[in-house]
DNA sequence: AGCACGCCGACT
DNA sequence: GTCGGCGTGCTC
């Protein structure tokens, strides 16, 4: 008898362990370890689906169940991704499901069908019935192959099949049982849209399409929005039936349509043309591939960190280097971060490498599209895996080399459980394959520069800019020098500054606590309380840009109108409802109507003319984002031609594609954006890069705050005139002085470098110490403080006996920086350590015992977290 | 996580 | 006397 140990996919962390069950003979040729199977479990044995860890002729447990099914040979995990199943659970503190997850190409799932097999007498009847062609066919089909599922048929003889086989079964030839097989959800989303026409606004407004009650709730939200919505958010917002909405669809007021997921434009092709086949490299660059090829030739694993400034020509290096991996005959995995999917970088190796078999694995993939990429990897078929941090998963064999593109970005952590980061498991891969790990960035994290510095990688530099290009020159700019609100005498009274001090240091963080100076009034002013976002310098800068027919940059971090709003008689912020944040302004383009939008779950609500509390009429806005930025660059400059690029403006696939292509293209003289804009792109036209307000202060209480804001501006700085030109850049701040900033403009990595690691070293921070967090969450906050409290007495008793070896300091337990999140209350621990297996086997007891143990609340494990 | 088994209050 | 409340414990 064979057996097969089996984890079950999606089990609890707690009951994470292998069972074994037994193999039917008919499904003894169609297993193998690694594959998925369907399971009966637990008393009601509800069918589960399972991953094969290990097939055995023995087993020591007494009864066991059987194997029900072995859905599809693609539904399958090979040994070096079985193997790194394992590795994820022991250090992730996630179940071998999980971590299968992650593998295994989402969309895809587990169906029953009707499977057809030959009878008994079979033959004998067959050959007594009289049957048509057809049947003939299916028949001799399912002789031929066995076991046949229903959907099998169907592909091969079209629909029809169904009847023959079931006529079959009739006669007595064949022989019917529920089986399961492997199958892609595919999926669309509804949307709806109000529909902006003048008619129909007008006709609604004044009554001649008349609305229910419930009607006009929806199209109130749909107003709101900018961009269509999906039906689901829709419905969940008002609090309706969806036939509320097709009502509306029906009086001609909004728009229903469906959007597939399927929709992927030939991203290969976009750039093909872009680049020539060929080029020469530097003296440096060659002394790079040199050193690069001679570690990938070692036969060895290796981890090498290319360092190279911005415009050093990283790229060329690195696709040297795939060329002689490829010709080796081996394979290569790239991974890029999350935005830059699209960017010409991509478009780059696609190009090259097409012929030569490529995927490209991404977040727009349809469920059938990422088979059918799965497939073809699996098959052999692809040479190079370029994608996201998913891609990292891609099961390719003979894996010569893997590439991490702009290595320092923290899209290479997952950011949903298991919180892996890509960096890591491309290390399991290479040391498993003898591969190269080459990690490039201009700004390397810390901790890999740590590495990189102390030995455990290769360094290799690129210092010289190539081609001639040079770096922009950058204008630090202090916004002090500029009055910050401009308020209207009359409005103004002096008690307003009280009741917005906290408020202003809340929001604007260190640089803007001068509340005198924030109220400075301006008789003349037309605009009441607009702050200044754009300072004389960049003001400048911008004409001279428009003035000379190029393009301009403007980063800002913030999206929507106004950053919040407040009561300038009571003091009031207006707050989430469901999130311990302020609401976000937004102003919708085309109604000019404002709403008041949570960032952090969403919710969406009519801004009010009088303040809830005290019911003046006193608010006011504070801090500014892109849609007033937009505005106001076309009030200060009407001929300029404004593009934004923000959260809002991208809902859909490919059109924060579409935006760059257009801005590339020369369709608008300004782009306006948030963090999207700073990455990847190559716009030779840019000679103007400006930041709204660059301060340290765009990421509080985070140990990476300086090394996230170093490497935002310097990305921010490398759009600005990569070609012949010098390019200008304005950054915009109220510390001047920060030395972070001051580097940044510099572009000094390494005086950087030698800055924060000695603030890490001196505080205990990564690198120099592993950091654990234990995230705690519930929407009843008493079981939470509850659940925290027996928690931490827990880790204290085991601390002090059984693992007193492990050393380690508890921090906490501290309430996030945002204490509640879609009406969830979330605390937390935060664990300074090493990472050794003792401390994984202390802390996974923990959660073992706890994760299913805590009333209503949910526990998760973070290792070396990407934010804290 | 599900879903059983199990031991005490309000119903036909 | 039973139906069903959800507390405890197991899942090959």
């Amino acid at each position: 008898m064979l057996y097969a140990s089996v984890r079950i996919l999606n089990a609890p962390y707690n009951i994470d362990k292998s069972y074994d069950y037994h193999v039917p003979l008919h499904l003894e040729d169609r297993i193998s370890e690694g594959s998925i199977v369907v399971v009966p479990f637990g008393g009601g044995n509800k069918t589960r689906n399972a991953l094969v860890e290990k097939l055995k002729t023995d087993t020591q447990v007494k009864q066991t169940k059987p194997v029900l099914g072995v859905p599809g040979k693609y539904l399958f995990i090979k040994k070096e991704l079985l193997e790194l199943c394992k590795f994820m659970s022991e250090h992730l503190f996630c179940s071998v499901g999980d971590a299968a997850r992650c593998i295994i190409p989402s969309g895809v799932g587990v169906g029953s069908v009707p499977f057809y097999y030959l009878g008994e007498n079979g033959e004998e009847n067959a050959a007594k019935a009289s049957l048509n062609q057809v049947s003939k066919n299916v028949l001799e089909y399912i002789i031929r192959n066995g076991r046949v599922s229903e959907s099998e048929l169907k592909s091969h003889f079209g629909v029809g099949a169904v009847q023959c086989a079931k006529a079959l079964v009739g006669l007595g030839i064949c022989e019917t049982e529920n089986g399961y097989e492997c199958r892609v959800n595919t999926k669309s989303e509804r949307y709806a849209e109000a529909v902006f026409d003048e008619e129909v606004l007008s006709s609604v407004s004044d009554g001649k399409i008349s609305l229910t009650p419930k009607q006009k709730v929806v199209y109130e939200l749909l107003l709101q929005y900018e961009s269509p919505c999906p039906l689901s958010e829709l419905t969940q917002a008002a609090g309706v039936g969806a036939s509320v909405i097709s009502e509306l669809s029906k009086k001609g007021v909004c728009r229903i349509f469906d959007v597939e997921y399927d929709r992927s434009e030939d991203v290969l092709g976009v750039y093909e043309s872009d680049y020539e086949k060929d080029f020469t490299l530097s003296d440096e660059q060659s002394e790079a591939l040199r050193r690069l090829s001679e570690l990938y030739y070692s036969e060895k694993p290796e981890a090498a960190l290319l360092w190279g400034v911005t415009g050093s020509g990283k790229t060329n290096v690195i696709l040297k280097l795939i060329d002689k991996v490829i010709a080796d005959g081996k394979t290569v995995i790239v991974l890029v971060p999350e935005i830059a999917l699209t960017s010409q970088t991509v478009g780059r190796f696609a190009a090259r490498y097409k012929k030569e078999g490529i995927a490209l694995l991404h977040s727009a993939l349809s469920a059938g599209e990422r088979m059918d990429a799965w497939k073809r990897i699996n098959e052999g078929e692809v040479k190079i895996v370029i994608g996201t941090r998913s891609a990292v998963f891609a099961p390719i064999d003979n894996l010569g080399l893997i590439v991490m593109d702009e290595e320092h970005d923290s899209s290479f952590k997952s950011d949903r459980s298991p919180k892996y980061h890509a960096r890591e498991i491309a290390k399991f891969r290479c040391v498993f394959n003898n591969a190269l790990l080459v990690m490039a960035s201009a700004t390397p994290s810390i901790e890999s520069f740590y590495k990189a510095k102390s030995g455990k990688y290769s360094l290799v530099t690129l210092r010289e800019r190539f081609a001639g290009a040079e770096l922009p020159t950058v204008d630090i700019y202090d916004m002090k020098s500029e009055p910050y609100y401009v308020m209207p005498e009359d409005e103004y009274k002096p008690e307003d500054d009280a009741a917005l001090t906290s408020e202003a240091e809340m929001f604007e963080g260190g640089g803007v606590v001068d509340v005198k100076g924030l109220l400075r009034r301006e008789k003349s002013a037309e605009d009441s309380a607009i702050p200044l976002m754009i300072g004389k310098k960049l003001k400048e800068e911008i004409q001279g840009v428009l003035d000379r027919k190029e393009q301009a940059i403007l980063f800002i971090n913030r999206r929507g109108y106004r950053a919040f709003a407040t009561c300038r008689s009571c003091g009031y912020v207006f707050t989430c409802p469901n999130c311990s944040v302020s609401m976000t302004h937004h102003k919708n383009r085309r109604t000019g109507q404002s709403h008041m939008v949570c960032h952090y779950c969403g919710y969406t609500e009519k801004l009010p003319q009088e303040c809830p509390r005290c019911k003046k009429e006193k608010i006011m806005f504070m801090g500014s984002g892109t849609q007033l930025l937009e505005e106001t660059l076309s009030k200060d400059f009407p001929s300029a031609r404004v593009l934004r690029m923000d959260a809002d403006t991208t809902t859909f696939k490919f059109s924060h594609d579409k935006i760059l292509r257009e801005f590339r293209e020369g369709a608008a003289d300004i782009l306006v954006g948030t963090q999207m804009v700073a990455k990847g792109h190559d716009f030779p036209n840019v000679s103007l890069v400006g930041v709204v307000l660059a301060d340290t202060s765009l990421y509080v209480n985070d140990f990476r705050a300086n090394e996230k804001t170093f490497s935002l501006l310097t990305q921010v700085l490398g759009r600005a005139g990569r070609k012949e030109k010098t390019g200008r850049a304005v950054l915009q701040t109220y510390s001047p002085g920060n030395e972070v900033l001051e580097l940044a403009a510099k572009q000094d990595y390494e005086r950087f470098y030698d800055m924060e690691t000695a603030f890490r070293r001196s505080s205990v921070f990564p690198p120099y110490c592993d950091i654990v967090t234990l995230s705690f969450s519930s929407e009843v906050e008493t079981d939470l403080l509850n659940a925290v409290k027996i928690f931490g007495a827990e880790l204290d008793s085991l601390a002090k006996s059984e693992y007193q070896d492990v050393k380690f300091i508890l921090y906490g337990p501290f309430r996030n920086e945002i204490y509640k999140i879609a009406g969830r209350y979330r605390m937390r621990y935060i664990i300074k350590c090493r990472d050794s297996a003792r401390l994984r086997a202390m802390l996974s007891s923990l959660l073992k015992k706890y994760a299913a143990g805590l009333k209503n609340v949910t526990l998760s494990a973070d290792v070396n977290p990407a934010n804290l």
